[in-house]
RNA sequence: GGCGACAUCGCCAAGUGGUAAGGCCGCAGCCUGCAAAGCUGCUAUCCCCAGUUCGAAUCUGGGUGUCGCCUCCA
């Protein structure tokens, strides 16, 4: 397995602390709103890595955190009336279930930070112990970068201030620019705070990652986790300054590897919460099968950006459509071993930092060369059950064509309008049987109509939704 | 202002020094009553300029363009 560390700049061999063991934890959402696109590129890249190390037999424990305490969420308790703990529940059942929906693997572990405070309360403990942290008067405790001389490591973004005219507004009790909140102060009487020994307040955004690390993974002398994940916008500063926390309180560094995922643009331009252009996740599944958007989303490398488009998601749905098609061909059948040629090419690809396009690419001459072998022999049972098992070993690389061949292509059909061209197409096999191929075509037009295609197979009629 | 990414056929997209994968679309053919599906064939020299090299889409330098991070953000 090779991966880009993208601290390192540079794709690596995957050497994991314990042999063909994966440690992984990944930044999950802050849950005050539903996911987005975005949130679910990021979880579909790391299920990748997750499927792909489990494919070459990697034992992989996973971690996913929830954010559900912060300022927005706050809020949005401020807004709505309802309590912390409902809405942040609400959110996070619904992305469990979003992320469900487009076939994401469920993590191995789940932290909430509001139950992680302890975890959390500790480390910055240590570090204003080994003063590396300052409490100030207003109760906030920060952490002081210039005690850190690796700070800067991460994201190779530190440099001199003066040359940096950082957009961010300084506190007047930072003693330097870069200096972070580990702990903020409670503000006022509606504001949600918890006890510490050093004030009442609330977490930093940075701090709970790296508390959730080391209450959950155990590291060894060098490192708490295998890789770090996240979106590419969080490596400056979340991640710079979880490393730096984790660092300085542990003695090691956090993670041996570093992946970060590119964004989802919509037209152009990324998608934020903030530029109001989001799409959620939920209301994209009102509109496509979440398979369909699972192997849009995943179709383009996780490095890079996506720009999403329902152009692009029609074109992808088709090279889906010729899996199920090659599966409804071969059904029905047991499943044998994979093809060991086919198995290797596509384990392969992913094995280079999830190369999917490549991946892709040998589904794609898969299909083509089983069904130029139907074409010539449409009863091999020994191809029939080696592409069943194929297929199968795709669904647990990728995530893709493990559904019933027949039912993908009628999803969204209501079983009356089943009945109903099934009826039709009786009727049209009826008129074919007689030759009356002018009533057999206006049937087909029909049935056309009704948003269905037909094909004229050995088996007998098939039909598709379009 | 600092830091960074990217630019490959009409569209999506691989490729990290050895002579441009794959998908969609299009065209031609086989198959079909006709279609559809499936199969076969055809379609690019890689943003521009200069350099390194026997050889560059791939390395170096300089442009141009697009996007991102530096504030919450996947």
């Amino acid at each position: 397995m090779y991966i880009y560390d993208s601290v390192k700049k540079t794709k690596l061999p995957f050497e994991p602390m314990v042999p063909q063991k994966a440690s992984i934890y990944v930044c999950g959402p802050t849950v005050y709103d539903d996911a987005h696109l975005g949130h679910a590129r990021s979880s579909l890249s790391f299920d990748l890595l997750v499927r792909t190390l489990k494919a070459l037999r990697y034992e992989v424990t996973m971690g996913k955190n929830f954010t559900d305490i912060d300022d927005k969420i706050i809020k949005k308790v401020q807004e709505t009336g309802q309590n912390l703990e409902e809405i942040t529940t609400h959110y996070i059942n619904q992305y469990l279930e979003d992320m469900k929906a487009l076939g994401v693997l469920k993590s191995d572990i789940e932290p909430k930070a509001t139950e992680s405070l302890e975890a959390m309360e500790s480390m910055i403990q240590g570090l204003i112990d080994k003063d590396i942290a300052y409490v100030v008067s207003s109760g906030d405790v920060y952490f002081d970068t210039s005690k850190d001389s690796n700070y800067g490591a991460i994201s190779h973004q530190v440099g001199d201030d003066k040359d940096n005219q950082s957009r961010v507004e300084h506190t007047s009790q930072k003693r330097n620019p870069k200096d972070f909140a580990l702990w903020k102060a409670c503000h006022g009487e509606d504001d949600i705070c918890f006890n510490t020994a050093f004030s009442k307040g609330r977490p930093g955004w940075h701090i709970e990652c790296s508390a959730m690390i080391e209450k959950h993974f155990k590291g060894n002398d060098e490192y708490s986790i295998d890789i770090h994940g996240g979106g590419a916008d969080l490596l400056f500063p979340h991640h710079e300054n979880e490393a730096a926390q984790s660092r300085c309180a542990t003695g090691h560094e956090l993670a041996k590897y570093w992946m970060h995922n590119g964004f989802v643009n919509i037209n152009g331009e990324k998608m934020s919460k903030s530029l109001g252009n989001s799409f959620f996740v939920k209301d994209a599944l009102k509109v496509y099968d979440g398979e369909i958007l699972r192997n849009y989303l995943i179709s383009v490398h996780y490095r890079n950006d996506f720009n999403f488009n329902e152009e692009d998601l029609l074109n992808s749905k088709k090279r889906l459509d010729k899996l199920y098609r090659l599966k409804k061909r071969i059904a029905p059948t047991g499943a044998s071993k994979p093809n060991k040629v086919f198995q290797k090419s596509i384990l392969e690809a992913m094995s280079d930092d999830l190369n999917i396009s490549v991946a892709l690419a040998s589904i794609d001459e898969m299909i083509s060369e089983t069904n130029d072998k139907l074409n010539a022999n449409q009863k091999d049972k020994g191809l029939k059950k080696e592409t069943l098992a194929n297929i199968e070993f795709i669904n647990e690389l990728l995530g893709l064509g493990g559904k019933e061949p027949f039912s993908y292509f009628q999803i969204g059909i209501d079983t009356v309008t089943k009945t109903q061209i099934e009826s039709l197409i009786e009727q049209r096999n009826e008129a074919k049987k007689a030759k009356d191929y002018e009533k057999s075509d206006a049937i087909r037009d029909k049935i056309t109509a009704m948003g269905i295609a037909l094909m004229d197979t050995t088996d007998g009629t098939l039909w598709e939704k379009i």
